[in-house]
DNA sequence: TGTACATCAGTGAACGCGCGTTCACTGATGTAC
DNA sequence: TGTACATCAGTGAACGCGCGTTCACTGATGTAC
């Protein structure tokens, strides 16, 4: 039946004219979504509010999402892969030493979540009701941001197993998130723009003459 | 009129009779709405929860109290007090080396989270309502958390300018808060139990070489 | 000490609001012949 | 190509719930004389 369709459409342009829409509205959904977190916070996700942004009932978006939660959960799947990208391209970016690089990437994060604080907070603040459970593809992006720092960190001590490497990574990430999230806290004193981004380097090039002391 | 009463009462064991009702109400308010937050984070503090618990009707929580943000302010200030005395006497405990006492510091900090998990969180998550500011008395007892480290730092690396230490103990707290927070989300894989010490120690121990390095 | 009065802690039903989600309905789009 | 029918995206009023807070009321406690 589906491939009589396929069969008999083709070639016209018009396939799946509804299934794109769909798509489309989707695509919106998220977009808008996006907005309002990046503008309000999690509060800033509102049914109507979204019905309202893209111009359709807010009955529609329960055709296109199950839950208001499976839609941050996209955005934040978007906030990750952005993050992926930033990190991934300090990483690359030039051909100094393993701690300048480090010390790139957690600049890149600090600035990341920075620019884009409340959408950034809301990858942390965002709980799913007791019952539900993280879908696995969520967890593996989350997941994956931590392997992007292995690569330095091999490089700067060579003779580390794989979990061990895979542990020094995360808590070098964490130390960095830490840094990050109580330096931009505003319940907290502010911080000067600068000291911030001076403390993360900081903590990481101590860290990472620590470890190759420590290596050594 | 108010000392009169004083005099007219004074040495019959009945002073102040309602305002001691008063305060045993706040009392056991605080201690409801700290025992819902334990159980149930922030969302475990509800008011008819609350006047249930202590046996008393909704309103007269507003008799005691102005709001329900007030009630947690009240409570993470407890929080905040406990977390303290375990500081404190991790920093006091033995007379080893100044990277020994960072260290027990740091696992006390991670003990504490450990064990009151819930009630911790509510301090970083709980947000006032975009107009209201939080009352110096709140941020003063936040922020005494970051000076207690400075006591170790400035063994450690002792010709120090007063604000460099400050900075420098700031900067070690919250990278061990990080490490202590993305350890404990449950949303990431979950770590081994004795991991998330390793990895504290770890990291104060190699921040604290790498500075000491740096300082000489 | 006793009495008349004032205060105010304590009550709990009711208010008001915001919100996620549903559902009976409609009409545009797609299907079959 | 044209027609009759089926599907299902899209609609938005309505449902149902939970919650913080209020407020008219009551009675115990405190005050004045």
């Amino acid at each position: 039946m589906l491939k009589h369709y396929f069969e008999h459409r083709s070639g016209k342009g018009l396939i799946m004219e509804t299934a794109e829409r769909r798509r489309n509205l989707k695509e919106s959904l998220i977009d808008a979504a996006e907005a309002g977190i990046s503008s309000y916070g999690l509060p800033g996700l509102r049914a109507r509010n979204l019905a309202e942004r893209i111009g359709c009932a807010v009955g529609a978006i329960y055709n296109v999402v199950a839950d208001l939660d499976e839609l941050i959960l996209l955005v934040n799947a978007r906030t990750l892969a952005a993050l992926e990208r930033d990190l991934l391209a300090a990483n690359r970016e030039g051909g100094e030493t393993a701690i300048d690089r480090l010390c790139r990437m957690a600049l890149a994060y600090l600035d990341f979540a920075t620019t884009r604080r409340l959408r950034w907070r809301a990858v942390f603040e965002h709980r799913l009701p007791p019952g539900k459970a993280m879908p696995d593809w969520y967890l593996d992006d989350q997941m994956r941001l931590f392997s992007y720092v292995e690569g330095p960190v091999a490089e700067l001590l060579p003779h580390l197993t794989q979990s061990r490497r895979a542990s020094i990574a995360r808590t070098l990430f964490s130390a960095v998130h830490g840094i990050v999230t109580l330096g931009l806290e505003e319940k907290l004193q502010a911080l000067a723009p600068g000291e911030l981004r001076e403390q993360v380097t900081f903590a990481v090039t101590a860290v990472a003459r620590g470890l190759h002391e420590a290596g050594a």
